[in-house]
DNA sequence: TATGAATGAGGTTTCATTCAT
DNA sequence: GATGAATGAAACCTCATTCAT
């Protein structure tokens, strides 16, 4: 029974490698050949169980997000303020994005895609992205605490959601010149700390 | 002289026509087939005048960075006070990325490269975003007023750069649901405004 | 009985799906895979059933060419004249030619297989063409009532034979600058009376 | 000089070569590599001076028909009778499709396209068949002498045109059971001859 | 008996680069 | 100095077939 999972193991591998190598080397620069290789498979087999490259590609999208979902869960809690909760937000943002021990990091691959779209794989992140993206502006709202416009909204959306996912554009502790040390795990809630207060300050200086 | 006036024309049409296309789809998309069908040269121009692809690109990054400082140039005034300073700081940068008149755009460059780093081609924008940064680091101390932690200042001037520099990550008016409008360089001045009083309170907030 | 029901059930879905690919694509672009969709078997079941797809495709042959005759017998009455018999044996050949409710056509294939044979398969299609080729021949030379060399029979064999399977060869419509409107099942009576008629005079006029 | 027709010599030879490829094996069966091999080019020699292999497959139709034209000349003098006409269209007819000393057959080709459509190349042939049809038409209507419905004109049309075309069908001998020997270019005028008659007396009978 | 995963050979196409002219 | 033809490596994809279950 143990041996069972043999059958699926082959499609596994290949989410797994493909993962690795569309986040170290971007979807054009990693090949096929190379990820069967990776995952010891055929080199049919991404054709096989895939079909296509980007098909994949795209399994890979959801497959890395999952990971991200059940590993690093949003949790906010009820009672807190909302500042607290804008922390809670943030903190789990952050450590999904400096996570280095999944296969494969769903919001470097969301960096990537940003910077040099993929034909067609926009709508998975776009669905992603915008759910995030409202969840954080009703809290923004609610800590402005008076109406304001939905310019400005976005504009301090843009800040805090900028600070977050420029980290994870650092490839490989490359171009680490723009922090001091690579930023791992460890780091995700001292750093979360920074962006909530620094940003709480930027939110609340256009209350005033 | 007509004649190596002819010569200069062919390099210069090719750093052009490298610039946009390797703006526009990435390195590894554009291919130097298109890149000399585009400038009107002969296919084995880029080779002819700049060796490889990679040489190439290199030229078209400091050939852009030098556009970038010519078009926008960095003009501090001496007698504003460090907030002020600040805002120039930013407001320039952000008309440098936000322009879409020059050919090609450095900035969307280094956001490609970031996110997706080309071989050999980190030393550049390593010392270019370098000296920027060090720049804001000064003016960042000099606006918090009292010592500071390294750290710390590294952490504010992670904060302001990333608000900045991400705005070149939205390729095409694609995945533009993370802004309302996609923003021109008319909106520079305005949201290099956001962007400094958004980050001014965030300074301030740790100096108090 | 239930059971050996089923495994004949396959292997005729597959039989026919075969059938309509083979003619709509010709044998190299009907892939297995299709054929096995197309009938809702598995991807091994052809191989299973027929063991090469070329086996496969010689099945098909002789079943097409089976449906062919029992659906249009060619039936010839003893008391008619030789060139009412003509018209007997004409007629039965366009109507198969013309039918479009089996699944697959045998003398589309028969076009396409003398267009560009497949390996290996002719045998099966000489035999048939041969003996239908032989009794048209002896029709022939009765009609034309004298001795006449080998030669002058065969060309005008020839002659009709084209007439006929010239007609199959008009793909999906296309190409249909051949003749007015694709011709139906409908139109098999009166062609073949334009095809008797014609020919008839001119087997006459050599016997003149 | 004699030595600078190496130029265009490459191009010159995968003409030839997959001319012939084509016309023995069909378009998809015919490989790239194979064309290439047979013309001792590089296999990366089709998409330098064709793009694409369909690309290639129209220009050798374009090229097999320019040579049948130069090759076979349709020349019908202007003071023949009608019938004498006739025999001259059919001649050159049969004179194009017995070649077999040309690098290809064009008409061979097209009996292999009116059999199994490859994409998007129809309208060439289209064009060529269309003219031919009308020139064969009017003539068909000047030999009938009485005004007649355009339906009785087409399949008199039809009933000649297939005892030409149908020639071609006959792949390597192979099938050569519907004929003694294979037809050679010799025998053109003698089987013209007999088409020619057996279908004047075709016409006339409808018009008697 | 029947399946679905896996395979290897081969197909077309792309592309940076080289070289004789 | 500049060209355009040519090249070889490598990319993605298709497919008939095999094999353990």
């Amino acid at each position: 029974m143990a041996a069972s999972g043999k059958k699926k193991d082959t499609r596994q591998k290949l989410l797994d490698s493909a993962a690795i190598l569309f986040t170290e080397k971007g979807y054009a620069k990693a090949s096929i050949a190379e990820i069967c290789r990776l995952a010891g498979a055929n080199i049919a087999a991404v054709n096989y169980h895939f079909h296509t490259k980007e098909s994949l590609y795209r399994c890979v999208l959801q497959y890395t997000f999952d990971q991200a979902e059940s590993l690093y869960p949003l949790h906010i809690e009820d009672e807190g303020t909302v500042e607290e909760k804008l922390y809670q937000v943030v903190h789990s943002l952050l450590k999904r994005i400096l996570s280095r021990d999944m296969k494969g990091n769903f919001y470097k691959l969301v960096t990537k895609e940003m910077a040099e779209p993929t034909t067609e794989s926009g709508t998975l992140i776009h669905e992603i992205i915008s759910r995030q993206r409202e969840r954080l502006q009703i809290l923004i709202r609610e800590i402005y605490g008076k109406p304001a416009a939905d310019e400005l909204i976005s504009r301090m959306t843009h800040s805090i959601v900028s600070q977050c996912l420029f980290l994870g554009m650092h490839e490989k502790g490359r171009l680490h010149h723009l922090k001091r040390k690579p930023l791992a795990l460890n780091d995700a809630g001292s750093f979360a700390r920074h962006v909530t207060d620094f940003s709480l300050a930027g939110i609340k200086h256009y209350g005033a």
